[in-house]
RNA sequence: GAUUCCGUAGCUCAGCUGGUAGAGCAACGCCCUUUUAAGGCGUGGGUCCUGGGUUCGAGCCCCAGCGGGAUCACCA
């Protein structure tokens, strides 16, 4: 009855798959056998170094993997072996698989109850068709694993003449990729690749930093005070402490409170969680990494962002510093050109407002086309301003430097310029990526910040930090000097795979619940 | 949140001014021992996203909803 129930809701394909298992067990082959299959070589393995002259070194290679491709002809037939590293030709003969009277395992296994998906197991020996390709010459055959659901096959045609490549069924819905990333990865090339780079992308970060003998921390992603950042969190609630916890929307307080334990240097590469829009470069959950040195400033961050991306870029795009974005080249050979805020609103807008107050200011941005309210203060006028005018044109990477005071309460007092803080932002193709700052370690200054944004609250900014008074106790314990540096990991993913939304660098990235049918 | 486009077979898509649903691949059956989108002959397969409405008649028109894409807004 349970199984009458299943068949109703499959179409005709997975009805006739379900059959073949049913069959292949009838036959006596467990079509999900238990026992390992001794794998000796990837297809890549095979592909990359086989020639005539090491042919005696592959007369007996075993490979798993996913059917892909049947295209039988009588009493032998090609196919295609899908394994992790890319796909090979097979070659089954008939008489080969099987030797004996008994022709069962090529007429209905192979032939009729295999399907495209299907995980195989093979042995055999490697040799070249005549039409040049390197295939493997099946003796034996093992099934691995039946496939109950119909893979959507992707095909390509080269035209022989013009070399044009013609792709037919291609898996692309991005709905369906995105809910189904199994079948996204299965089925369409370079997905993969996306993700391995992503993933080597991380690790060589992690080595950059180990070696210079600063330490990978973890700090706590449930936080009672959603502090170190601007933005509106997820809240919870723990039953047994019977008190609400927020999901961290940053971590920058708790890497702080280790740099004030006597830790050189600490870094996180961890998920942030931001209750706010999606779009193509928002996912709720977002991957960053945090680190603080002691005893450094805000121009040595820059240096080392500088050599930091340079060496990434190299390692993922075969020692060159280059990478292609949205069509254009991106170089992230240092050093990178640096502009104050002012200077670069200067530059694109012809006017110097370093001396401009908050009216002179607001009629400046009304003559530039830059819409404003009354609720704006002078800095997020100018961050507007910089906005509209500015970022757009940061195509190579650009540090802007020296923030206004009043929309970063967490960094120092420039040590020069008056109302600026000691802060730059990494822009690249017009998108921040990077964000850093000399670090306030004044306590008396931290704690008066922190009252202007308990103003700015109170007055019904969402997004204002709450005081911490933990981490204040902490820094007035004394912090040494430090500098700290926060970057995007799925934006830096993005840029170094040439993707243009944050759903093709997240393997699962957030969706609406799936409609039920 | 706003605007806009899209949702038809397992996949990719066609479907005219409204007349009762098609193609290729995939599936099923038969033929074929070096093919490669293999080929040849034949067969089956649909909640046209959902719910209302208009109409003699809706895949198509109208309304509402669901899901997705793009652009904009918001958001370090």
């Amino acid at each position: 009855m349970k199984n009458q129930k299943i068949m109703t809701s499959l179409n005709d394909q997975e009805l006739a798959r379900l059959e073949a298992l049913n069959k292949l067990r009838e036959i006596g082959i467990e079509p999900f056998p238990a026992e390992a299959f001794e794998v000796s070589h990837l297809s890549e393995d095979i592909q990359s170094k086989w020639s005539e002259e090491v042919e005696g070194d592959y007369m007996e290679v075993s490979l798993a993997g996913r059917l892909m491709m049947k295209r039988i002809m009588g009493k032998a037939s090609f196919g295609e072996l899908q394994d992790s590293a890319g796909r090979i030709q097979i070659y089954v003969q008939r008489d080969d698989i099987c030797p004996e009277e008994d022709k069962t395992m090529y007429n209905d296994v192979f032939k009729k109850l295999l399907d495209i998906g299907d995980y195989i197991g093979i042995k055999g020996f490697v040799f070249r068709t005549r039409l040049g390709e390197i295939t493997v010459h099946v003796k034996e055959l093992t099934v691995l694993s039946k496939s109950l659901r119909v893979l959507p096959i992707v095909k390509t045609q080269i035209d022989k003449e013009t070399g044009k490549e013609t792709v037919y069924d291609a898996f692309k819905d991005p709905d369906a990729r995105y809910r189904m990333r199994y079948v996204d990865l299965t089925v369409n090339e370079g997905i993969k690749d996306i993700f391995i780079k992503r993933s080597r992308m991380i690790s060589t970060m992690r080595s950059y930093f180990d070696q210079k003998g600063w330490l990978e921390v973890e700090t706590p992603a449930l936080q009672p005070i959603h502090g170190g950042a601007a933005a509106r969190p997820f809240k919870t609630h723990h039953n047994a402490l019977d008190m609400p916890l927020y999901l961290r929307i940053a971590n920058e307080l708790y890497l702080k409170r280790l740099i004030v334990g006597g830790f050189d240097g600490v870094y996180e590469i961890g998920k942030m969680f931001r209750n706010e829009g999606m779009d193509r470069t928002h996912n709720p959950e977002f991957t960053s990494m945090e680190i603080y040195v002691a005893y450094k400033d805000y121009i040595w961050m820059m240096e080392m962002v500088e050599d930091l991306l340079e060496h990434i870029t190299r390692s993922l795009h075969d020692g060159i510093a280059e990478v292609e974005y949205d069509g254009k080249i991106i170089n992230f050979a240092g050093p990178y050109e640096r502009m104050s805020m002012y200077e670069s609103i200067e530059k694109y807008t012809g006017t110097d407002i370093s001396n401009m107050d908050e009216a002179a200011l607001g009629k400046f941005c009304k003559s530039q086309g830059v819409s404003i309210d009354a609720t704006m203060g002078r800095g997020k006028l100018i961050d507007e301003l910089f906005g509209e005018k500015v970022e757009a044109h940061l195509i190579q990477p650009t540090f802007i430097t020296d923030y206004p005071i009043e929309m970063t309460p967490l960094a120092k007092k420039h040590r020069i310029k008056e109302g600026l803080v000691e802060r730059f932002e990494l822009f690249v193709n017009g998108k921040e990526i990077a964000n850093a700052y000399t670090e306030l370690n004044d306590p008396i200054d931290q704690r008066e910040r922190f009252e202007e944004q308990l103003k700015l609250a109170a007055k019904g900014d969402e997004e204002a930090m709450v005081l911490d008074e933990d981490f204040l106790r902490s820094i007035e314990y004394g912090m040494p000097p430090t500098s700290g540096l926060g970057i995007g990991m799925d934006r830096l993913a993005m840029l170094m795979t040439n993707k243009k939304s944050i759903q093709e660098v997240l393997f699962f990235p957030q969706m609406r619940p799936e409609q039920k049918k």
